[in-house]
DNA sequence: AGCCAGGCAGAGA
DNA sequence: TCTCTGCATGGC
């Protein structure tokens, strides 16, 4: 093991569980180890955990002013005013109780839609798997200290341009290679500007992100989401559409549009807060998610 | 062994 | 506008 220097951060934080966080669908390059979270965000390795109302940041190496990753996480949203935009149902309370303290992130957008673009008809274990593949062929190589062991960011789009489809399928992304290809080669070429749809309205950005191969409606809404500061996007999965339709239907068969309805009338400004814990929590109880506990 | 997974797009009704 | 289907791959 390395001996060298260590930079810490401590992030005072309340309600604020990280486990949940960083293992809910949202991110898929998190590792828990030895207690703690070990992730790349940004080119920049880090290692996560929680304390007594604090989340403590470790690097080997100069993390420079940690802002980077005070952003990523949205350490100063206030989780209390956006609970209290949510309509007062029973539903979403129960949903809220099981999940709390779960939190959405700020990711960079091209990762996050490479990363949901290999996603589609896989379960998430798989896209960290795939994902991970991907990173360790194309990803420039990342210390996380001084002769510390290798690890990798995510590939450039630029990079990702370049590698033929055949190359991308040995990631056992399957069919969703050429989508990757092509959304690689639309942002290397300034074709399209993800940064610059944080600019447009909900329903342009989405527009624009659905004009490319192997983008739809759900993908779209995932980046916008989860990487475009668009917190109404209400992304609608198999298990969105699963727990909307049995919690909020009960006892009989509902038509696509009507889930579409109620995910884009009733949840409010912070809707895509909502469909997350929707996700966690009736995911959680079909016993999908990992007992790795961590409320701070 | 067969069904399902943080879908999408094209075809046919 | 709805429903059906193929697409790759792996978990359960």
């Amino acid at each position: 093991m390395s001996s060298g220097r260590r930079w810490v951060r401590e992030f005072r934080v309340r309600d604020y569980d990280l486990g949940a966080t960083l293992d809910s669908g949202q991110a898929f390059r998190w590792v828990f180890r030895d207690g703690a979270w070990e992730g790349v965000v940004g080119g920049r390795w880090v290692r996560l955990s929680s304390g007594e109302g604090v989340i403590r940041a470790e690097s080997g190496v100069d993390p420079g002013n940690w802002e980077w990753l005070r952003e990523y996480l949205r350490v100063s949203v206030d989780l209390e005013a956006v609970l209290a935009t949510f309509p007062p149902d029973a539903v979403l309370a129960e949903a809220v109780r099981s999940c709390r303290g779960l939190r959405l992130l700020r990711q960079d957008p091209w990762e996050c839609l490479a990363s949901f673009l290999m996603s589609s008809t896989k379960q998430i274990p798989q896209i960290r798997q795939v994902v991970g593949l991907l990173c360790e062929r194309w990803g420039k190589p990342v210390r996380g200290s001084e002769g510390g062991p290798m690890f990798h960011a995510f590939p450039e789009a630029g990079v990702l341009a370049k590698v033929s489809e055949s190359e991308l399928r040995e990631c056992r992304m399957g069919f969703r290679a050429a989508s990757l290809r092509a959304a690689a080669g639309a942002v290397a070429s300034g074709n399209l500007d993800l940064e610059g749809l944080k600019a447009l309205s909900l329903n342009e950005a989405r527009a624009r992100l659905e004009g490319l191969p192997g983008v739809g409606r759900k993908i779209a809404d995932c980046v916008l989401l989860f990487a475009g500061g668009f917190d109404a996007a209400f992304p609608v999965d198999v298990w969105v559409r699963r727990a909307l339709g049995e919690w909020y239907f009960p006892g009989r068969t509902v038509r696509a549009a009507e889930i579409m309805a109620l995910a884009e009338g009733h949840f409010g400004p912070y809707g895509g807060w909502a469909q997350q814990y929707l996700f966690h929590g009736i995911r959680k109880r079909a016993g999908r998610v990992a007992p790795v506990a961590g409320l701070v």
